[in-house]
DNA sequence: TCGGCGTGTTGAAACGTCTTAGCCGAGGAA
DNA sequence: TTCCTCGGCTAAGACGTTTCAACACGCCGA
């Protein structure tokens, strides 16, 4: 039995269960020439070694292809440099905004982040909420679907902190950043009745989503201050916030006999407003002069309808990067104080109420 | 000096550093009067513990609300049960429908999915590839912006799979997911010659972009097959795949002298046929009676554009599905075989070029 | 010559989990 | 009764990194 045969055994066996054959530490030392504390100092404190030592540590690790195990670091140090963002719902345009602005913040901090997607499925987010808690991630920021979630509530007392984006919570537990929507409802509607028009449709729905309620106030709201019968909104209910649900409600609020259809319409969000934009204009109607149409959240697409949409603005962006650093603060300052940031939304008003002019 | 005094240091110096006072296995064991073993054999192997002692650990668990340390499972396992996609552009559609089916197929293998946002940046990329394989994910999806990076070249030598999406490698280092963008040309021209279209627009840039050029070839091919000359494709170039450049294009087009203008055009992506339609329509010209337009992705704003519009559809979900898929093979298989899956398209038409029968 | 200092480097201990070999005791076969 | 088996549990390393007290060395001032 030759030499060769004797070490051919344990060499296959580590090939079969340790698919990365990556060099750690301990190798780029031996390689180097040093010791283990050395080479770790050179990757976390590389002003305290001599030049001279560096040069052939970075050498060794470059010529072994060494990747720092990130598992080890953090179960060593005790902290990650990550944050997760846990979406609601990727595929909305708004959310894929808010997403950028803590990406921005979160470089700015060094940290980099984890997007998941919950979709809008409890047990989707529940399970990333697990991993993410088991991951020892710095914070989470999430847009949840069930708020009073008890896992939700519990991470902030195990240590991981929580800033909830666009709900406004009542809670002591966490930093939450949202925007008023009752404000932005009024916004939309007093744009109307300066215009000029009387009978004013409100398009949203359902009635569980503290959105859309909120923003059927703000129309409320306005109305009552300019001395207008709560009679004058039409409140057209859909069953969800997509283009398929606004092009039903065009189709409903064309077929209203003329003396009582509104001249105008608010929708709960822009996908609304472009269903409601299109069946309409498909119907013959004239838009802004048969109907003048507002949307909300301004999503790129309301720009490029084929009437431009006059839309409620979010700060989007600004939404993610305060949230973000809510968090940051959180996870770094001792005397952190919980904070409840509401911003303000802004009407933009293009030709979809205003006309060409 | 009491014994309460000789605690309190040490007491307050944990607490300083480790802001998480998450129990481990260690005090879980403690509580339920087992070892540790035992304990991680309820989590990992519940069948071989007996119930009685199952029910005691997982009461202790419950109790001292433990939550498992991810890093230090994976740094003794050796394996992640995290996979990651790598977008190009999370504010896309596309990729947001792409990232859906590469979920669907995680979820059924049981693993988790991070999403990161590479935004076009070439630094943000290298960034989180390193990242990544810091973490020692079992693998990367990824649409990359420098299909040539040596980083991504590097990485499945060291063992972290990797499967590259929307494009096409001739490389033996990845499997590979894309869709056949010269046939998606040549299905829209073709369908444009079929409605008896003669001078053809074809929008689309810059023109270092992989899919603009194939998308071209692919008119080009319709083209030729119809044994029309090549003359009859004008070529309108644009600066980017947005709205705001499909509006240019729409004015530059509507300039052009009526025998000179094309009755119809194909756009590289949706978003340039939006802008292109809205800047027509609002010049007065009809769609599709005066100009017809093919779009190319149908994304959802396109159906739900003032005129639907007619697209060539690439199989999303599919397309992110099939990657996931052959990186979970790549991962647990030891026969694996990179593979080139290459996707078929298809039209899906629409009022903008069929008119509204 | 000596103590003291600062700069660079070392070695060993820890982080929290999983794994493996082995231990114990009960029950069955001889 | 003795021996063996087997299910259930324990104890003792790993895993790859960071940290920290200790150390070697050259230098200065006393």
């Amino acid at each position: 039995m030759s030499v060769d045969d004797a070490e051919a055994l344990p060499e296959r066996r580590r090939r079969r269960t340790d698919k990365r054959h990556t060099a750690g530490v301990k190798a780029v030392a031996a390689a180097a020439g040093v010791s283990l504390g050395t080479v770790s100092n050179v990757l976390n404190r590389p002003e305290v070694v001599s030049p001279l030592t560096r040069a052939k540590v970075e050498a060794a690790m470059a010529a072994l292809g060494f990747v720092r195990n990130e598992s080890a670091r953090q179960l060593r140090a005790g902290s990650s440099r990550i944050i997760a963002y846990l979406m609601l719902d990727a595929g909305n345009p708004f959310f894929t905004d808010v997403a950028k602005g803590v990406e921005e913040a979160a470089q700015a901090a060094g940290l980099s982040v984890f997007l998941c997607n919950s979709n809008e499925d409890v047990d989707r987010e529940a399970d990333y909420l697990d991993l993410l808690e088991q991951q020892r991630v710095q914070g989470i920021l999430i847009t949840p679907i069930d708020q009073n979630s008890s896992r939700l509530r519990k991470l902030p007392s195990r240590g991981t902190p929580v800033v909830v984006v666009d709900r406004a919570l009542d809670d002591t537990e966490h930093c939450s950043v949202a925007v008023n929507d009752v404000l932005g409802g009024e916004l939309a509607i007093s744009h109307l009745l300066e215009l000029g028009h009387r009978l004013i449709a409100y398009v949203g729905g359902p009635n569980t989503i503290g959105q859309v309620l909120d923003r059927r106030d703000g129309a409320r709201n306005a109305l009552h201050k300019a001395e207008r019968p709560a009679t004058d909104l039409i409140e057209l209910t859909t069953g969800a916030l997509t283009v398929a649900e606004g092009r039903g409600a065009g189709q409903r609020l064309a077929g209203l006999p003329v003396d009582r259809r509104p001249t105008a319409a608010f929708c709960a969000n822009d996908l609304l407003a472009l269903g409601l934009l299109q069946q309409c204009v498909s119907l013959g109607l004239r838009v802004p002069e048969d109907l003048a149409i507002v949307g909300y959240d301004d999503i790129e697409y309301a720009e490029a309808a084929a009437v431009p949409l006059t839309s409620v603005r979010q700060p989007r962006q600004l939404l993610g990067r305060t949230a973000a650093e809510l968090l940051l603060d959180e996870s770094s300052n001792p005397d952190h104080e919980h904070q409840r940031v509401i911003f303000t939304p802004e009407l933009v008003v293009r030709t979809s109420t205003r006309g060409t002019g």
